[in-house]
DNA sequence: TCGCCGACATCTGTATACAGCTTTGTTATA
DNA sequence: TATAACAAAGCTGTATACAGATGTCGGCGA
């Protein structure tokens, strides 16, 4: 998969945080700057900028010789993301949000119809693609850019076990989902942004629930 | 001020955000790539990747063929700053601080003494000084390391505002300063996480207040 | 067969050269 | 004198070459 054109920086980090969560770059994947370079069409600089980058994030480390690994994160770290993504998601709705567009409840209709559709036919990749789309929705909607920066990095740090979660419990995850639209576009529709925290609040709690019993559970 | 030693990312890293917050680099300055080089006695790579991660932190904005200048925050950001530092505080006793240690105690009673000293003979620096060891101390404090990231961050954020308070209104931020580190004495000494996130939070919010006073009152 | 050691391959970290963009000072013209 | 066009300097963005570090694999000896 080679873009023939040539990125920049933003659009390669953009690339590569996504493939992380979507675990195109499963934990442990090394990551080779010079492999990257070539796909994008650029030389190793704007890869090496992207990298520091989502190292600072949290979500890959590099060691001289070895290459930039992505991280696997532990039981603890995993549940403290949890437990962030939860304390924020009632800060949605209290910190000044935006107010709600025509747009914002069509584009959650789009995503509820499209959830539906899946419970019948779930495909991982769609749901993930959905997902993806909604956080988007939901950190747009908050109005404070602190609040959302903050957001928005919590969930690159949640997706990658989220998503392995997705793989293994499809028709738990799609019918959650479905639920969970159900609940957002009901909360949206009424302009109440507060709710829509509320929802994610407990939506996140449900995951974390989900990702104890299919991943922790497991015997090592 | 030369460093002789050869420096890594990191640590250039931390000086030029120490620099910012610091206001010796103050919102507007603009940073020279092959100066800061230079001056560390590196090439522009690393220095580069250093601005770059900084860069994303929100602090400095480049752009080409003019240079990074320190970005001037707008009244607004600034209030969303102190909005989510003040929810933050609150969150530091909730999610599994970590337990206190003597030396915790120790620290904060240093920190009280030299505040005591610095309300009788002020000085600006010093006074930085003593508040950046405060939030080290503090972030330490955060069981939870995503909101110990998040914590940081937005310090840096506020810290140049703040600190252009404090070269006003130095008997009223020195007299704060002992107010605060007394409560956090006692706090500690209990061990009493919970209570050292509601002395932020006030802390926070009377400094939001001198904000509004000292600088956006004034005419422009 | 197991353990150790060394050469090799490979990857990141850094330095440096060059290209592209923006600003600014200067000069010519109305 | 004012203004517009132009040239030059300076900065960031990118490419590339080299140095340093680490994993890997084969050979040797016990």
């Amino acid at each position: 998969m080679t873009t023939s054109a040539k990125a920049n920086v933003d659009t390669i980090q953009a690339e590569i945080i996504r493939r992380i969560c979507f675990l195109d770059y499963p934990p442990g994947q090394r990551l080779k700057e010079a492999a990257l370079a070539t796909e994008f069409g650029v030389s190793r600089t704007p890869v090496r900028d992207a990298i520091s980058r989502i190292k600072h994030l949290g979500l890959v480390e590099t060691r001289n010789g070895v290459g930039t690994v992505v991280v696997t994160l532990t039981h603890a770290q995993i549940r403290h993301v949890y437990e962030m993504r939860q304390h924020l998601a009632t800060l949605i709705g209290t910190m000044s949000p935006r107010p709600v567009t025509p747009g914002d409840l069509a584009r959650i209709s789009a995503l509820l119809d499209a959830a539906i559709s899946l419970e019948r036919n779930f495909d991982t990749r769609f749901y993930l693609e959905l997902n993806d789309q909604l956080q988007d929705l939901i950190a747009e909607l908050i109005g404070n850019p602190v609040l959302r920066s903050f957001w928005r990095q919590a969930y690159f740090q949640a997706a990658s076990t989220w998503y392995r979660v997705a793989a293994l419990a499809k028709a738990e995850v799609a019918a959650a989902l479905v639920q969970e639209l159900r609940d957002l576009k009901d909360a949206i529709n009424r302009g109440d942004i507060a709710a829509v925290g509320y929802v994610q609040r407990v939506q996140i709690g449900y995951g974390y629930q989900r990702i104890v019993h299919h991943l922790f559970s497991k015997v090592d």
